[in-house]
DNA sequence: CGTAAAGTAAACACCT
DNA sequence: GAGGTGTTTACTTTAC
């Protein structure tokens, strides 16, 4: 009967956040367009350089669309309120800025949201400002051009004389930040673009069978701008081949990357290409060399597979190949780290929302007193058709666009078959329950969760990790490979957001868990009690088996024993579970977090440096705070504590004695009431099958 | 469709 | 007695 009030609980989580999509899903859905497309070229304004420059024609542009706006007005009479009506006519401005996308300012589209229908004149003068604009963006290009060739130059005068005059680094300096800072944009950019791209093919736009991608790609940059910009890349491609100098290297792929809006389309489609499906986009494309197309693979680069976390040194683009084949198959752990990264990517998306809803507040604030500065909370719900507008506001202000808020039926990524790249996959509601983690032990599970530390701490997304795997986790994290449940509490909370919720649910869950799991081992000292983890009885992947004895039987003989000798259960555990292991574990704890993560940068797409160092900090931090104030932040246990009762008195008789943690102290003091503790320890082929 | 695993809820016991 | 902890059971959901 408890249950059954959980249920309704569940179904009627699940009728809100049904309920909710419906009205305003169009709408956002435009909105969605509109902004996402108009706001390109704030995106680029980021570079302090160009900033001040295209903030003054915005300013200009937003200044003759207020006065033509304002014609308008007087000669039609159309009055414009302040939209708040929700009125869903934006289809004309959508198609507007679909036909401009690039350099219609925030203001203008501000314009456009506002005004919502647009006279053909005002079309008219739009596209007009557009060209103009386009041709100044043009200059900008060539600008950009030549500081880039100068930077070029410098650099390699750098590498070369190995001095330079100060002055001249400062410039280099300035520039390369500046560079890198568009860089950034850049490819937070793509990767929007990408999506959009994605979301493009999954969500039906009514009267936009186009994806958004193509006239973004095509409407944007003038042939001559793409000539130009073939030019600068091939000439920096060539001399890359030709100087061969990985520093250098480096330095002018971003350069390349960097430099110029009309790269989108070509940075798109290498990443489009991994979905294997997203690449036909632009000819442009296809006119690259086979060589040039190989240099591009987005999961290649420097002879090495950048597939996340793999780093395989491929001496060419064959082996290359070979390796992306064999390795890297459509497989469940593909599948799964392509899920993740998947999760990556929205994760860098709403930052990027984040940063644009910034930057369009300060533009605002600063030139246009916009009515609706925030007219599209989740400006870029990208993964959305299912997403929950009502919500927003009882979410977290920064709640992912696919984030329900109902903890009950979360949206979880689906694990099951190859289509996980489908972004469909991401709308399903319900406590979808992934296994992989534990399928596939440890790999994946601690890489992933590192990888995605930030993601999952600030999205309320449940993790697709069993919660053994992640009690493990948590364990293994800490310092001494051992919690108290209130630690493992406090983990669960810090590391997840959706752990901030329903606490008794998924407390009682993780009680549940650590009982049920042979894997996790109880341990107790003078102080209280604590787990620690057997990592082989993990890969196992065995509960206790249901009607068996207790592991822990306080009132029977055993736990007269350890009233009397409080140590012994910690030291039966200690001699197999985390003594030895100890720095085993610690060490294997290591490589699965940092070897993963502190390549995340590498992971077949520069954007996730910023994510890779934000974790990277996290996981200094975290290692940091463990290292110098105990495991966690629960309250629960003193430093001192937590060091107290590794009681290594004796170091294990046999490290690969994976059978017997017990057995050794067990057959020397178990009771005849005990045995069924002696058959879980001693016969574990037999307890694992029944 | 059957089964195993995972998740959820609840009952119960012990301890502080 | 309340609340935390730990164990067990029953049931549902999901994946295989």
């Amino acid at each position: 009967m408890m249950q059954e009030s959980g249920t309704e609980t569940k179904s009627n989580g699940s009728a809100i956040q049904n309920g909710a999509s419906g009205g305003n899903h169009l709408l956002e859905c435009s909105l969605r367009e509109v902004r996402s497309n108009g706001e390109t070229p704030s995106v680029e304004i980021g570079a302090a350089d160009l900033a001040h420059l295209q903030q003054q024609q915005a300013l200009q542009v937003a200044r003759q669309l207020l006065l033509q706006q304002q014609q308008q007005q007087q000669v039609s009479g159309l009055k414009s309120p302040k939209r708040n009506d929700k009125q869903p006519a934006l289809q004309v401005p959508v198609s507007v800025a679909m036909m401009t996308p690039q350099v219609i300012t925030p203001q203008q589209m501000q314009q456009i949201l506002q005004q919502q229908v647009l006279t053909p004149q005002q079309l008219q003068v739009l596209l007009q400002q557009q060209q103009a604009l386009m041709l100044q963006q043009q200059q900008l290009q060539e600008f950009y051009k030549k500081q880039q060739e100068q930077l070029q130059l410098q650099l390699l005068q750098q590498q070369h004389a190995g001095k330079q005059p100060k002055e001249q680094q400062q410039v280099a300096t300035q520039q390369l930040a500046f560079q890198q800072q568009l860089l950034q944009m850049q490819q937070l950019q793509q990767q929007h673009l990408l999506s959009l791209q994605r979301q493009g093919l999954l969500t039906i736009q009514p009267g936009q069978p186009t994806l958004p991608l193509q006239p973004l790609a095509q409407g944007m940059i003038p042939t001559e701008l793409q000539q130009l910009w073939k030019e600068v890349t091939s000439s920096h491609t060539a001399e890359e081949a030709a100087s061969n100098n990985h520093s250098s290297l480096d330095l002018s792929t971003t350069c390349v990357s960097s430099s110029a809006p009309s790269k989108t389309s070509l940075i798109i489609n290498p990443h489009a290409s991994t979905n294997g499906q997203l690449s036909v986009h632009t000819p442009k494309r296809e006119s690259l060399s086979h060589e040039e197309h190989s240099h591009s693979h987005p999961l290649y680069g420097h002879g090495v597979c950048k597939w996340p976390g793999c780093e395989a040194v491929c001496e060419d683009f064959q082996s290359f190949l070979k390796h992306l084949n064999s390795e890297h198959a459509l497989d469940d752990r593909s599948t799964a780290q392509c899920r993740v990264q998947m999760q990556v990517v929205q994760q860098l998306e709403l930052q990027l929302a984040k940063d644009k809803e910034r930057l369009q507040a300060m533009m605002t604030h600063l030139h246009v007193k916009s009515t609706e500065p925030k007219a599209t909370p989740q400006p870029l719900n990208l993964v959305s058709s299912v997403t929950l507008s009502k919500t927003a506001s009882e979410a977290s202000p920064q709640s992912l666009p696919h984030t329900p808020t109902t903890p009950t039926a979360p949206i979880t990524p689906v694990t099951q078959g190859p289509s996980v790249i489908t972004t469909t996959s991401m709308h399903n509601v319900g406590p979808i329950r992934r296994r992989y983690s534990d399928k596939y032990n440890v790999p994946i599970s601690s890489a992933d969760i590192a990888q995605n530390q930030e993601f999952y701490k600030n999205a309320e997304v449940r993790p697709p990790f069993t919660y053994a795997s992640l009690i493990r986790q948590a364990i293994l994290e800490s310092p001494e490979k051992q919690l108290t449940l209130n630690e493992i509490y406090n983990w669960f909370t810090r590391m997840f957001a959706y752990f901030r919720r329903n606490a008794a649910t998924w407390k009682g869950a993780i009680r549940t868990n650590l009982s049920l799991h042979k894997c996790f081992i109880r341990v107790e000292d003078e102080f209280g009690s604590f787990w620690t983890v057997d990592d082989e009885e993990f890969k196992r992947g065995r509960h206790i088996q249901r009607g068996r004895p207790r592991k822990y039987c306080p009132d029977e003989n055993f736990g007269e024993l350890v009233a009397h000798n409080p140590s012994l259960i910690k030291n039966i555990q200690t001699s197999h579970t985390y003594c030895t292991p100890l720095n085993a574990a610690l060490q294997a704890s290591m490589a699965e977090n940092s070897i993963p993560l502190y390549t995340t940068a590498s992971m077949g797409n520069p954007t996730l440096g910023n994510l890779a160092s934000a974790m990277r900090e996290e996981l200094n931090g975290a290692m940091e705070h463990t290292n110098s104030n105990g495991s966690d932040s629960s309250p629960g246990r003193s430093p001192m504590q937590a060091m107290h009762p590794v009681h290594v008195k004796e170091e294990p008789l046999d490290p690969d004695e994976n059978e017997g943690p017990l057995s050794l102290v067990t057959t020397a003091n178990h009771s005849p009431d005990f045995d069924h503790d002696r058959d879980y320890e001693d016969e574990p082929v037999n307890e694992d099958i029944e």
